[in-house]
RNA sequence: GGCCCGGUAGUUCAGUUGGUUAGAACGCUAGCCUGUCACGCUAGAGGUCGACGGUUCGAGCCCGUUUCGGGUCGCCA
């Protein structure tokens, strides 16, 4: 059979003039001039432009071609004059004339939408015909974007002697965490199967075989509600596991992964190695968040006593906690600003307020509460903010619950606000020290993150420290404002692990039966391990500069976790429910 | 499940205080055009204003219900 083409539309260069070429492609755009035709002609690599004319006798056929056929043109290319050259695109200096044009795949439908604009099209018809939209040169660079990164992520892993192992996507649902996805068996009536949230046990019972690195490009089914950076239903996690390692070995194997990556796929600095630790209580209290964009200059600052102190009469601000935020050199805003500011604390946040203070030229405070703090705890708060003339002050007084939650929204957007976030920056760090426990709706001791992290101080600190006192080694890798991932060093003795559960108020028997597999295996001489799982669709989010991880996707669920296009989840027939001894009754809306 | 925003031509949107036949751009169809490259010019087709109900002499616009989509909170060990 005759081949379809002997170069693509991006690599026609000047050397191929007077060769006689083939190309394949989706016709672009057509323009007919009358007696000349151009068109576009575009395929994975490149456009090429082909011309016929009033001399040969396809001017009409080639004229009428719908757009978005798949085509294949035969002809001589020919050098474009000076002043016909097209600088746009890399294989401007030529063009094909063509001797024969034809269709290889013919559009007979009307498009839903024009797939070679910048346009924005309505999402959810672009999810009903994702294959169109993979058509835009945007959302087709991501997806090439995405292959080439885990093809790196690959390849520094092998490099640092990390074995690729895949683990079942068929296994048993695990009670603590997200929601599962369930599969009914047919052989077991009455069973199910549930898709892994994440290769958790596969890979810490992988390190107890001995299989010192491992790691996976792994898929991740959590049945939750999407947001704009989490993809419902299915997503995927760098998932990596290390024997004998701690949790700086950690940090020390990630690090320049994660830093090659995105130095290798981002224009932008990115901040060196190794990046900051941050203990997680410092977080909350500096940025009011776990997960705090360092890109953000602003800090949180605790002035609790300083409003404590009996000279200072400012009543609302007794008996709660206080926090400043200095934003330097912004004394000269108007108004109109700081009471913007004070609308979003009130309106955005819910909070009572949001007080500010200028300090001017001579050291004093202007502002709605300045009367009531004197010149001893005035220069105190100078101080301890490390501000000047010209700065402003903004607090934020509330109850311990929401304090530093809120104070970090008002840092939030002060930055935003102010112009300080550094667009062209991927600034990184590690949260550590996570809480190994947290108090549940109920006021009970519960899990913070990871019922299978050390809890730090092993079985001693659990047997003897108030339980919300003890720290595990558990930690995040956030970039941006943007958690990428968390990991920990697991708990591989059996006896802290029971302790540990039975903190949470779960018994020995509850462990052997949700966690069996651990639970016996770690009976077997398993090695310390530790791990870590950085979430790739939320990488080449950041990397590709999308506001949305659908667009990182090459077929992404919509927010509801439906496929508009293969119409899932779908109904199923009869037979099908029969024979996995499902009966589906209506629920009474 | 709560809250916020949105749904008008194939697509993206505008639509004044509620008032004649609901507009624009792009796309589509036809015609003209031999150097365009987002070609240009001319003409044309294309609408259940998401759906239902209400208020009104009169509703794209106001009210209620509902549906669909997006965001967000809950949730995501």
């Amino acid at each position: 059979m005759e081949k379809y083409r002997t170069h693509t539309c991006g690599d026609i260069t000047l050397e191929d003039v007077g060769k006689k070429v083939k190309i394949a492609g989706f016709v672009q755009t057509i323009r007919d001039l009358g007696g000349l035709v151009f068109l576009d002609i575009r395929d994975m690599y490149g456009i090429t432009q082909v011309v016929t004319s009033a001399e040969s006798n396809i001017v009409d056929f080639a004229s009428h071609i719908p757009i978005e056929s798949s085509v294949s043109v035969e002809g001589v290319v020919r050098k474009r004059s000076e002043d016909t050259i097209n600088e746009k695109i890399k294989t401007g200096l030529v063009e094909i004339y063509i001797d024969e044009i034809k269709i290889l795949g013919k559009r007979t439908a009307d498009l839903p939408f024009e797939v070679n604009t910048d346009q924005e099209v309505r999402e959810d018809l672009r999810l009903k015909y994702r294959y169109l939209d993979l058509r835009n040169d945007k959302l087709k660079a991501n997806i090439i974007l995405r292959s080439k990164v885990i093809q790196f992520l690959r390849e520094e892993m092998i490099k640092q002697g990390f074995l690729e192992i895949q683990t079942p996507i068929l296994t048993s649902s695990s009670p603590e965490g997200a929601r599962d996805y369930l599969v009914p068996s047919r052989l077991h009536e009455g069973k199910f199967y549930a898709l892994p949230q994440a290769p958790q046990q596969f890979k810490q019972l992988l390190m107890v075989s001995g299989f010192d690195k491992y790691f996976q490009i792994a898929p991740c089914f959590r049945d939750e509600d999407a947001r704009a950076d989490r993809a419902p239903g299915e997503f995927y996690q760098l998932d990596v596991e290390m024997s004998y390692a701690t949790q700086e070995d950690v940090f020390s194997v990630i690090e320049p992964v994660i830093y090659n990556t995105f130095k290798k796929f981002s224009g932008k600095k990115v901040v060196e190695y190794p990046f900051p630790r941050i203990p997680y209580k410092e977080a909350m209290l500096k940025y009011g968040s776990d997960k705090p964009d360092l890109r953000n200059p602003l800090v949180i600052v605790d002035v609790t006593d300083v409003f404590e102190s009996e000279n200072v009469t400012l009543n609302a601000f007794k008996g709660k906690l206080v926090r400043t935020i200095a934003a330097h050199d912004v004394a000269d805003k108007p108004r109109s600003f700081f009471e913007g500011m004070t609308d979003y604390a009130i309106k955005e946040c819910k909070a009572k307020g949001l007080a500010w203070l200028r300090i001017q030229e001579d050291r004093s405070f202007q502002g709605p509460i300045a009367k009531f703090i004197p010149d001893d705890e005035r220069e105190e708060l100078i101080k301890r903010t490390n501000s000047k003339p010209g700065d402003c002050l903004f607090f934020i007084a509330e109850v311990p619950r929401i304090v530093d939650t809120l104070s970090g929204e008002i840092r939030d957007e002060l930055g935003k606000r102010l112009g300080l976030i550094d667009e062209n920056v991927f600034s990184f760090c590690w949260i550590v020290d996570f809480p190994m426990y947290e108090l549940d709706e109920h006021g009970k001791i519960a899990f913070n993150h990871n019922p299978f992290s050390m809890p730090q101080g092993g079985l001693e600190a659990l047997n003897t420290k108030d339980p919300l006192d003890i720290l595990a080694y558990q930690y995040d890798i956030v970039c941006n404002g943007i958690e990428l991932s968390s990991g920990a060093v697991r708990n591989h003795d059996i006896d802290i692990m029971i302790k540990a559960f039975e903190l949470a108020g779960y018994s020995e028997e509850h462990v052997k039966e949700k966690f069996g597999a651990l639970y016996t295996a770690f009976q077997f001489g398993a090695p310390p391990h530790a791990g870590v799982a950085p979430g790739i669709d939320r990488m080449i989010m950041l990397l590709a500069g999308a506001d949305n991880i659908r667009e990182v996707i090459a077929f992404p669920l919509n927010s509801k976790a439906q496929d508009l296009m293969m119409g899932a989840p779908g109904y199923v027939s009869r037979d099908q429910l029969r024979d996995v001894h499902i009966r589906v009754e209506k629920s009474n809306k």
